[in-house]
DNA sequence: GGCCGTCTTTGAAATGTTTCAGTGACAGTA
DNA sequence: TACTGTCACTGAAACATTTCAAAGACGGCC
């Protein structure tokens, strides 16, 4: 009898009087039960409040039914978007899905990457410190199916996903170019980061074969992807003398156009009069600004999709190879870049 | 011997020459193990790269080391503030978080909810789409640890962590009053929230105890908490006649502060010249709007915390009695209110 | 030498599920 | 009647860990 506890397959079985492998089989293959057992099964289940226990069934599996996403920074939207994508996917496959946070630091992503090694996770879809971190070497080593989002490692030592980021850099300072500008400031950092080195590669490397002069493709670094970083770079481009200030901002993420484009603002700039900004992501807070952003979009949600379905390929397909995936970056055009009346 | 297997405490055991007790002990009870053994077993610990199964360790101590929170609407960074401080507890606890999102779906919860009870959870943290809902009760019924965020469930029937809504809706309009404005709008919606309702409740309190015209507060209801559905608010407040046209707005939510200031500027109105705005929840993006956002503060990552701390005193305490914490909100007064020069 | 107490270590049971070889029962066929 | 095959169900083993009563070793003391 069950006294207080909750109840197990045996109980359900004494209920149902049948054996133990018959309740297990209505639960994993109905098929090869009778309509009659299966259903009077179903009644004693449903009758004890019967849930399946998840670790007896994962012990005896040997895996888990569990994904886990560690993601880099929980203040930024852009992660939340992703693990939104994810989870989609997970629910589709019938999966949990651990959600972590290194807040960029490596010695907590180490501590939750142990935590979900002992869970016996499917699978770790993760979005580095620093892609060659050799805990990373770890999960590969011991055959625990990962992908890196939105980085690359080399070698292709292990899946990934991510957006062509010098593409987008092309994109963004295209744009500009089109519209007119000839002074261009690139704020982003630190140089650490792939993300930012590539944009940056792109943005250079467009504005070169445009013919103009690397001088005014002018970098102006920064200490982190925040907003608080751009408003401290916005108050920097605002001590140039005039001669040499930038008309137009590519900010190496949307958290830094906001921060720019508040800084501006509150300084009596108009935008994009005065200063055009493009921010990379495009987050829902780009659209949702003042003047509204124009960003180069990543298909967020699509990033963490793919990567889930990645992990699953790898937790399943014997001959799973693997694969770097990239998507291709998009430029939304609003109205902080928009078109101004050219005085020249 | 191990042909591939991730090793177990029996192949370890078999490698230090003791019993599975022994490294049993080795890792829950060092203090009975002889300095030279403990040694000997963490020595083959390490050479054999044994981690822990939590799944078996589970299913002997019937008990899980997770927790879960199912949040309420994943587009919302109020939630993920939350959630951040909900890990920040599940951290010193040494437990692994599930992070689920209804996106304010009942069925959706309800299936999360299923999947957290098979897990076999320590405890629950939730948000619900409806704090009555049935499903609810059900983890009552079960014994499950449950705590609800921001929201409260009558009867005392579990612990809730919230923030006392009436004096944030008061201490909103107060400071609209104080600033000189002599009518107002309340936008937000819809009213089955709760919420929307008693910060609404609390705005009407104060304007009335002030001896204003209940008229001159205007009610503008909204179909969801979004920044789209500030931008149309906006648009209906623009459309009112001037005359009756509120000078200031207080929004149920920072979202529809962000969509309205949005919306406002865009059309050339001035703020707070010509509207000055107040938000509730205080997430980041309200000071980094372009105009720095007033916005009443919801302690969010404190909030996490408390109700992390508080469901595993249920899930640990023989005497616990479930508590409804209530937090005090704060008003951050900031550039979309600031004192304009009065014309009267 | 026998007894006692302390400190370590052992071995077996128990947790809840899944799997799989095996057992009956029953109908159809020779 | 005996054989074959199909169908539905059973029972025991296996998964990796924790716990706990019991056994063993060792030294001190009478």
């Amino acid at each position: 009898m069950l006294n207080g506890r909750t109840p197990s397959v045996k109980d359900v079985a004494a209920a149902a009087g049948v054996s133990l492998g018959t309740v297990s089989n209505v639960m994993n293959r109905p098929e090869v039960v009778s309509a009659r057992t299966r259903e009077r099964v179903e009644r004693a289940m449903s009758e004890l409040g019967f849930v399946r226990n998840e670790s007896a069934r994962q012990l005896r599996a040997g895996t888990s039914r569990t994904l886990a996403y560690v993601m880099l920074d929980g203040t930024n939207p852009f992660f939340h978007d992703v693990a939104q994508g994810i989870e989609l996917a997970a629910e589709d496959a019938d999966l949990s899905l651990f959600i972590c946070n290194s807040n960029s630091r490596s010695a907590r992503e180490a501590v939750h990457l142990d935590r979900l090694l002992q869970q016996r996770v499917q699978g770790i879809l993760i979005t580095p410190v620093d892609p060659a971190a050799p805990h990373l070497d770890e999960l590969t080593r011991r055959g625990v199916p990962m992908v890196i989002v939105d980085r690359v490692r080399g070698a292709d030592s292990c899946c990934s996903v991510a957006v062509d980021d010098v593409l987008g850099g092309r994109i963004a300072v295209e744009h500009l170019a089109e519209q007119g500008h000839t002074r261009v400031a690139f704020i982003g950092g630190p140089e650490s980061l792939g993300q930012v080195r590539e944009r940056l590669a792109g943005a250079r490397e467009i504005w070169e074969s445009l013919g103009r002069d690397p001088e005014d493709l002018v970098y102006l670094p920064t200490e982190a992807l925040t907003v608080a970083e751009g408003r401290t770079a916005g108050e920097r481009l605002a001590g140039l003398p005039t001669r040499r200030r930038p008309t137009a901002a590519f900010c190496a993420n949307d958290l830094l156009a906001l921060g720019l484009l508040q800084q501006s603002i509150g300084a009596g700039l108009r935008v994009p009069d005065d200063l055009a900004i493009v921010g990379f992501d495009d987050i829902e807070f780009a659209a949702a600004a003042a003047v509204p952003l124009t960003s180069v979009r990543q298909p967020r949600q699509e990033l963490g999709r793919a990567a889930a379905q990645l992990v699953l390929d790898e937790a399943t397909n014997p001959d799973h190879r693997h694969q770097q995936l990239q998507f291709t970056p998009e430029l939304v055009a609003r109205a902080s870049t928009a078109n101004r009346a050219r005085v020249l």
